[in-house]
DNA sequence: TTGTAGGCGTTATCAG
DNA sequence: CTGATAACGCCTACAA
C-alpha cells in the first residue's frame, strides 16, 4: 500500500476547523463566491495555505457535476498517431487554448485492446466534452455520442453533411491554389501523389488538384496514392516517372509525401525546381528545412486544435456557437517550384 | 426525489432496482468479485446492459480513494514540447504500455499562465501516480511531491545523483559510438554540433563525442552549439565550416540538427558522405528519408516511454521497481556516413 | 452469498 | 453573510 506520509491530505473540512468557520465558508472562499465578507475569506485563505489545501477534484466533480476536464480522441493506433506531425499541431493548438483555462486534457489514443474502454470513459462522467481527431472514415462513430456529451470533430465526415460541430480546414481551395501554382509557374504536365481516398483530405485534396488543372486545360490523369508517409510518396513518384518522363510539376497531398518525391527525383536525375516544381500541403516543420525547401500550402493545424478546443469549451458552458467552422490555407512558396 | 429514467446517466441504484438486488451486490458485478452467485451476476449483467450503465469514476475514485489515471507531465511550452519528434516517441510509449490497462492518461503540459496549475493537479487527487519528462533543468523541480505521489523521471537531473525514479537513454555512450563509427570510416578532423548545455542530453553527447575522439588521439576543439532544432545546426554547421573548412566528419546531437548541418553543407558545395560523414542521434522519422539518408544513434525512446509507464503502474501497485533504469543506444549506418 | 449502513470530500439548498 | 444539512454515486466493512 502506499502510505501518504503526514496523515493525508488536508480536507476542506480540516480548513474549516482550522480557520473557525463552517465547510460551507470554505468553500466558498475556494470557489470565490462574492458572498464573503473580506476578513473572514483573509481568515481562510490563510488556513488553506498554512495547510497546503488543494481541494479534492473528484469529491468537488461528484457534487458539482462537472469536472474540469475534456478529452482528446484519436481513433488511431498510437503509432500512426505520433507518425503524423499534423496530430502533434493539432494537439499544440488544443494545448494552447486550454493552458490558460481551468480545463485539464486527457488524450485517448484508441486502443485495440479494449475499443470500449474509450466510450466508457467518456460516458463515466470523466470529462465535460470531447475532440474527436482522425483522418479516418471512421471519424465520426462517435457521432451518437453526441447526444449524451458536448463533441465536436476535426474535419468534416467522409459521408458529406452532418449536424456535428467540426472544425475543418479547405482542403479542396487549398489543393487547387498549390496546383494553380504550378500552373502559373509554366508547368504544363502535371501529376499528383494523392492521399488515400477514404479519408476526407484525401478525397479533397484530389478533388481541388483535378478542378484546377481542368480549369487550365490541362490533362489530370497523372495521379498516384500513397498513404501520407515520405516512403509511399517516393514509391509513388517513381511510378509516376514510370508512366510518364516528361512529368514537370508535381502536387503531393501532404508534405511528407513530397518529401518522399523529393528523395526520388533526385534518384532519377532530376533537379527541382529546374526540371520539375514539387508543392505539397501541410507545411509542417520539416518543410522549410528540406532540400531544396518545399513549396507547400500551408495549413493552419495550430489553429484547428485551439478552433476546436474554444468550441467545445464554449458548448460546455452553454453559449451559441457556430456547428461548422472552415479555415483557409496559405500558399508558402519556397525553392521547389 | 429520484428522477425514474431519462433524465441522466444511469446510476448503480438503477441498475439495483432494474435488478432486484441491492447496490452492494452491483457493485460486486462491476468490479468483478468473486463471491456473487453466477446467476445473479447474470441477471446483474444483463441489467447493466439494457440501462447501458456506466460507473461514474468520480464517485468511484472518491469512495476508493484511486483514480485508475496518471499524469504525463511535461515541463515545457507546448510549442515546444511538439516540435521535437522525441516527445512524440515518449508519449506514443506510454500511450501503447498503458492501452491494455484500465489507467487513463492525462497530458500536463506546463501552462505559462498558471504554473501551480499543475501541482494542484497533481495533488487534487486527480491522478494515482505521474511522469516527468523534460530535457530541461527544471526537470526534478517536481521532485519533492515524490513524496505525496509516486513519480518517475525521464531523464536523469542535471545535477547528478538522485534518489528518485528515473529512465534514461545511454546518451555518453551513444555518442561515442557513433564517433567511433566517424572514425572508423577513416576521418580524422571532426566536430560536433553539441546540444544546449542546460540539458542532460547535451551534457552526455557531448562527452561521449569528446571521450571518443580523445580516446583516438583526434582534437575535439570544433564544437558549436545548437538548440536541438534543424535551423540551429544548420547554423551551427556554417560556423564550423567558416573555422576550419577540412572538417571531414560531424556528429550532431540529434537527428533534426544533424539534417540542418547536411543542408548547410550541401550549400557549401560538400558531397555526404564523400567529403564528410554525418552522424545523427535519435533515429527519428525523418532519418531515414533525408538526403542523404542519415547514420544515427537510434535511442529507444518509444520503449522508454513504455518503460517509464511499467515503472510507474508497478510503483502504484505496490510492486517493488528498481530505482533507475538505462536503456542502451544502438548505431544505424546509413548513407550519409 | 447478499444486504445494510456509513462514509469518501465537495457543493448546493435552505434557514438564520 | 454564514452555517446546518442534504445530496452526489459508489465502495466496503459488518451483519445476516
Amino acid at each position: 500500500m502506499t502510505a501518504i506520509s503526514g496523515g493525508g491530505a488536508p480536507t476542506l473540512e480540516m480548513v474549516a476547523a482550522h480557520a473557525g468557520v463552517s465547510r460551507a465558508t470554505v468553500s466558498r472562499v475556494v470557489n470565490g463566491s462574492p458572498k464573503v465578507s473580506p476578513d473572514v475569506a483573509e481568515v481562510v485563505q490563510r488556513a488553506i495555505e498554512e495547510l497546503n489545501y488543494v481541494p479534492n477534484r473528484a469529491a468537488r466533480s461528484l457534487a458539482s457535476r462537472r469536472t474540469q476536464a475534456i478529452a482528446l480522441i484519436v481513433p488511431e493506433s498510437a503509432a500512426r498517431v505520433f507518425d503524423d506531425p499534423f496530430f502533434a499541431s493539432i494537439v499544440q493548438g488544443v494545448a494552447m487554448a486550454i493552458a490558460p483555462t481551468e480545463y485539464t486534457l486527457t488524450m485517448m489514443i484508441e486502443s485495440e485492446v479494449d475499443p470500449d474502454k474509450t466510450r466508457r470513459y467518456l460516458l463515466g462522467g470523466n470529462v465535460d466534452g470531447a475532440l474527436v481527431v482522425s483522418h479516418h472514415t471512421g471519424d465520426h462513430s462517435y457521432a451518437h455520442l453526441g447526444r449524451s456529451l458536448p463533441l465536436v470533430f476535426g474535419g468534416r465526415p467522409l459521408d458529406g453533411e452532418s449536424s456535428e460541430f467540426t472544425v475543418d480546414v479547405d482542403n479542396t481551395h487549398g489543393a487547387a491554389s498549390g496546383t494553380e501554382h504550378l500552373v502559373a509557374r509554366g508547368r504544363r504536365r502535371l501529376a499528383t501523389i494523392a492521399g488515400p481516398q477514404d479519408m476526407p483530405p484525401g478525397v479533397d485534396r484530389l478533388r481541388g488538384f483535378e478542378s484546377a488543372a481542368s480549369a487550365a486545360g490541362l490533362a489530370t490523369d497523372l495521379v498516384e496514392f500513397g498513404d501520407f508517409s515520405p516512403a509511399s510518396g517516393a514509391d509513388a513518384m517513381r511510378r509516376l516517372l514510370a508512366r510518364e518522363p516528361g512529368i514537370d510539376g508535381v502536387f503531393a497531398a501532404n508534405d511528407q509525401m513530397a518529401m518522399g518525391a523529393l528523395t526520388a527525383l533526385a534518384e532519377a536525375g532530376r533537379s527541382v525546381p529546374d526540371d520539375v516544381s514539387v508543392v505539397g500541403f501541410d507545411d509542417d516543420r520539416y518543410a522549410a528545412t528540406a532540400m531544396p525547401a518545399l513549396t507547400t500550402v500551408r495549413q493552419p493545424s495550430n489553429r484547428m486544435g485551439a478552433e476546436m478546443a474554444r468550441k467545445l469549451v464554449a458548448l460546455i458552458e452553454g453559449r451559441p456557437v457556430e456547428a461548422a467552422t472552415i479555415l483557409s490555407t496559405e500558399l508558402v512558396v519556397r525553392a521547389s517550384s
